[in-house]
DNA sequence: CGCCAGGTTGTCG
DNA sequence: CGACAACATGGC
């Protein structure tokens, strides 16, 4: 099948911007596990992707996974000018898409974010699922159910060399294996009572639960500070506040991480 | 081979 | 409340 993309459409920033943890380069193309299936995509012209073994029938799921019908132009105008440098990030950024994640794999990824790099996080989700999660056709494994987890103790995560978050991640999956959190509850309260909710879970501060629900819930005013975006808002959006960023705050704070982290000489470790 | 990582927790002043 | 060590592990 032939996915059509806005133009504007960067697959290879909005999978390596920070937000997943899941996909890999593969040759000229991108392999990957969403939405229980592992993919496999290439570029056959611009904005024109080609996606192995999909169907027709596939084709709602993958625009509603990439977000291709939200109008990221607009909110690229809408923000652009609120901040004084932040139109440079954005023209940076053009192109990244605010995922629909699974929110129980954003909450575990995200547990597993804390005090850790990027690379390691990948390695220790691979194999999270590769141990508990449903193997696919593709050689690949999705990721747990959190009914999974939620029976293990933290001595069976010792495979999976998960440090000391290996207890928090039984403690979400219990959490959301027994309904204490509900996904379409948080995905509809406001915003701050759905972050305490959150905050419940042992290991889920503030940044992490502001990832769970901008990047598994798709609350686009969830606005995750991390290492990055603290410095990038002291030294280069010093009179911006998270309010003047508005509904819209977390996709501002992808643009700033994603170009942050790509001129981390521009941004100092202190202050 | 140390430093540090998309933080959170517990403890202490 | 603010500061600050500890946390488990390994990529660079």
């Amino acid at each position: 099948m032939i996915l059509h993309t806005p133009s504007s459409f960067s697959l290879e920033k909005t999978l390596f911007c920070g937000q997943c943890f899941r996909w890999t380069k593969e040759g000229e193309g991108y392999r990957g596990i969403a939405c229980h299936r592992e993919w496999r995509i290439r570029e056959e012209g611009h904005s024109k992707w080609y996606i192995e073994g999909a169907e027709e029938g596939d084709r709602q799921l993958l625009e509603h996974y990439f977000d291709l019908r939200r109008d990221y132009e607009g909110m690229m105008k809408e923000l652009s000018g609120k901040a004084e440098r932040l139109d440079e990030a954005i023209e940076y950024s053009k192109g990244i898409r605010i995922l629909n994640q699974e929110p129980f794999e954003a909450l575990c990824t995200f547990i597993l974010s804390q005090n850790n790099h990027i690379p390691r996080i990948k390695g220790i989700v691979e194999r999270l699922c590769q141990h508990f999660g449903k193997a696919l056709d593709g050689g690949g494994h999705d990721f747990p159910e959190a009914s999974r987890l939620a029976g293990l103790e933290k001595g069976d995560l010792t495979p999976i060399r998960a440090g000391f978050r290996a207890g928090y991640l039984i403690d979400g999956a219990r959490k959301v294996a027994s309904g204490e959190i509900e996904w379409e509850e948080l995905r509809t309260m406001p915003l701050e009572g759905a972050k305490e909710r959150l905050m419940g879970i042992r290991g889920v501060g503030p940044k992490v639960a502001a990832c769970v629900l901008l990047y598994g819930l798709h609350r686009l005013d969830a606005f995750p500070e991390d290492v990055w975006i603290k410095r990038a808002m002291n030294t280069f959006l010093p009179t911006t506040t998270r309010e003047d960023l508005g509904s819209y705050a977390g996709v501002a704070q992808q643009w700033l991480y994603h170009y942050s982290r790509d001129h981390r000489n521009e941004f100092k470790k202190s202050s």
